[in-house]
DNA sequence: GTCTATAACCGGATAGAC
DNA sequence: GTCTATCCGGTTATAGAC
């Protein structure tokens, strides 16, 4: 048993060490770049004990992915106790998720290559990536919940979603930034909490009440059925 | 000269010779199992000469794309020459992509995969595919112009630009869209058609002013950027 | 169970002869 | 314009060492 768990902790480092690597040749050269067999001299294993911890190159990916969203989460947690405006809550975790992206905007451009494809096991809308989803979906809600702004129980449901989907509009119109130090992005996020905010505050209003519950009803029609696709019993 | 035309023709019928074969292997098995070599062979050409006609496997897309919004306009042209009503007008158009790309679901699929690259020449918003934009958006302006709905000047400017991404939004659930007779992409279609369509008739409403002028001002702001960056004079 | 070494397969892309 | 030969890198397979 003792063996068994040294053994396991050796793997661990050798997985770490390999996915440590590799994040760094992505950050330094890209993901086309970065081939399986540097990776493997550059972390000083054989190229086929890369693929023994990570079936594809792809996979190494899955691994970013789950950094950044830890990161956003721990990141955003101080600043999010004491804020309670909507637009800013918003503002503190969106522009987390660009900031810890940051370093590798040239590489997340290649990813999202992948993160598009829906029979890639990394788009963000596949089965696959359900877990990915489910973790990153929540922050969004307590962006909500925490937030002193009233949001109609009908929507409350909705919303986090919705605002999930948001950022990942922005990151992919990040991903396309080539201003300098992104202030497009910036502007962008700066304007479009703004507009979001607004936007449900608005949501409440007579005027808008049917438009409302039509976009809900339609969300919810369509999640149903992702939902019976993504998880099935 | 009769020589160069000689050659240039035959130049032209091996090329369409090769995109046909390719469209074709594409529509039977996708992307990835497409290889330049079957494409080659079963066009009867040599692997090199494909390359002589597409610099990469994904410039054949490029031509692809271009198919699709040829195909698009002429589908559509009839069908707006009577309709006013702004919701149907953009339900042709939308409807007629989807319709179109239909024997290409999978393969569209991958297809979005270089699309989502900012650095892939296919990007839909890189620069190289300004021109893919200037053949597209004047559909979507189209749409608008030939409605009875009343539009706001600076809305109208920018609407276009606005309805062509919610295309694209459109396309991409599509791509997702794993129910039977993409049903769910119907339902989404006819659901946000109208949605949209109301929410271009409010926007002239008091209340909604200083979002409008607002989230116009935006686009105003990222578009002259864009502009800039796209087409360097 | 962890890892090395090595060879091989496959397919996108290129060079250079004809 | 077309071909053949070749490179390059993701991926797989094998055989064996610790």
């Amino acid at each position: 048993m003792a063996g068994t768990e040294t053994t396991t902790r050796k793997g661990e480092r050798t997985r770490a060490l390999i996915l440590e690597t590799a994040l760094d040749l992505f950050r330094e050269r890209g993901y086309d770049a970065t081939t399986m067999r540097l990776i493997a001299e550059r972390a000083d294993v054989a190229l086929g004990n890369t693929y023994y911890y990570f079936r594809s190159k792809e996979h190494l990916v899955q691994a970013f992915y789950e950094r950044v969203d830890d990161a956003q989460r721990v990141e955003t947690a101080a600043a999010l106790v004491h804020e309670t405006d909507l637009k800013t809550r918003l503002r503190i975790v969106v522009r987390a998720v660009i900031e810890i992206m940051q370093p590798y905007h040239r590489f997340a451009g290649s990813l999202f290559r992948s993160a598009a494809d829906p029979r890639s096991p990394l788009s963000p809308f596949g089965p696959e990536s359900t877990e990915a989803r489910r973790k990153g979906i929540p922050l969004l809600a307590e962006v909500v919940d925490g937030s002193k702004t009233w949001v109609p129980d009908d929507l409350r449901a909705e919303l986090p979603r919705l605002l999930w989907l948001y950022q990942m509009g922005v990151v992919l119109f990040w991903i396309h930034d080539r201003s300098p130090e992104y202030v497009r992005t910036e502007r962008l996020i700066d304007h479009t909490t703004e507009i979001v905010a607004r936007l449900i505050s608005l949501a409440s209003l007579p005027v808008l009440r049917p438009l409302r519950r039509r976009t809900l009803r339609l969300l919810a029609d369509l999640q149903v059925n992702e939902l019976s696709l993504s998880n099935p019993v």
